[in-house]
DNA sequence: CGACAACTCTAGCACCGCTAGCTCTCCTGT
DNA sequence: ACAGGAGAGCTAGCGGTGCTAGAGTTGTCG
């Protein structure tokens, strides 16, 4: 029994492995670099080692999205109570998204551009993923009106997420990003 | 010198040949069903002919954008000019901007999502590109109060690229999609 | 200690974007 | 009218991709 204890554990500490190694030479060299040959390379095992754990390539990068989730809510947290303003505290849960996306570009086109297999907006969705979007969702809470607070905080997150792609793939100027993102917040903080 | 002429003729019209056949197959099959060899073989030429005319896929898929863009502005002034109330006009736009995006899926990535090589907030983007942007901007001018237009502009687009964009790569729910549609547009019409 | 089961590796498939270099056609100048 | 040359399009191939079949090795248990 213990023989097979080891080996559980062992195999869970290898899959740990594949998805730091795949995080990793995504961070450094984004996602088109990370190959299922270079990968394997980097775990020191061979290629279809990988399939043993993983269905595929997709199947790594959603596991690597799961990993950014988590650390997204918490820079989302930090940000939404780092002040009592309703309005100061969305506009800080907004850049810390857009700063996230900026410094992490590979994390967040895993969790929000490549990948479909995760599931979204079912209950099944993975929980850190539920708690970034709960974040964004709490920080909204205040200014929700007569709005439906899902269907609200989805809306925002839509503006976020096409200000940041668009500006990432140089179809918005980076430049006035503050400022739009400003426009974006203000109109989301109910008029007085 | 007519020779000359006959052969710049036959030239051209062999590169529309190559952008339509990119574009039908691109939207009978999406994207990834648009390789070299496939693209070669509708057209009935060999592979390197393609590469006469453009650099590489990327470029063909530049110019499908450029008419991409500009199916689209017609969408947009035709929703834009339906109605004199403004606030209808925004969500006029916004419905066509939406529909286009579900109507030609393939049509939009090659727009918005996946090429680069295009310049787009600059003097120098193809007028299609331009003339639909406009079409946005003109839709929010009677709204938009004392900010920046062209930030205003800027930040509803990304609100509906956002919104069309996650929608459809089932990160949220289809079915209330009119609904964060009508959030996005009414905060973009400016409070009473 | 030998047989079996589980695991990992090598090798290879079908495909990708892209290009070097040969061939052949067709226009040109005498 | 014809030889020469330029240009265009082809075949074949490079180095890569995600993924997998089947061989071989390793470690466990009767």
């Amino acid at each position: 029994m213990s023989i097979q204890a080891r080996r559980e554990r062992e195999r869970a500490e290898r899959e740990r492995l594949i998805i730091t190694a795949a995080r990793t030479l995504a961070e450094a060299e984004g996602w088109e670099a990370v190959t299922t040959r270079r990968l394997a390379e980097r775990v020191e095992y061979s290629q279809p080692v990988l399939y043993s754990h993983f269905k595929g390539k997709d199947a790594i990068m959603a596991a690597v999205a799961v990993e950014g989730c988590a650390d997204m809510a918490v820079d989302l947290r930090a940000a939404r109570t780092s002040t009592d303003d309703p309005r100061q505290a969305l506009a800080a849960v907004g850049a810390a998204y857009a700063g996230f996306a900026e410094r992490r570009p590979a994390l967040y086109d895993a969790m929000f551009s490549l990948i479909v297999d995760l599931p979204f907006a079912t209950p099944e969705a993975p929980a850190p993923l539920q708690a970034a979007f709960g974040e964004l969702s709490q920080a909204l809470e205040p200014l929700a009106g007569d709005d439906d607070l899902g269907l609200l905080t989805e809306t925002f997150w839509s503006g976020l997420h096409g200000l940041v792609t668009l500006m990432r793939s140089g179809r918005l100027p980076r430049e006035a990003h503050e400022r739009r993102l400003a426009i974006l917040v203000d109109r989301f903080s109910q008029r007085p």
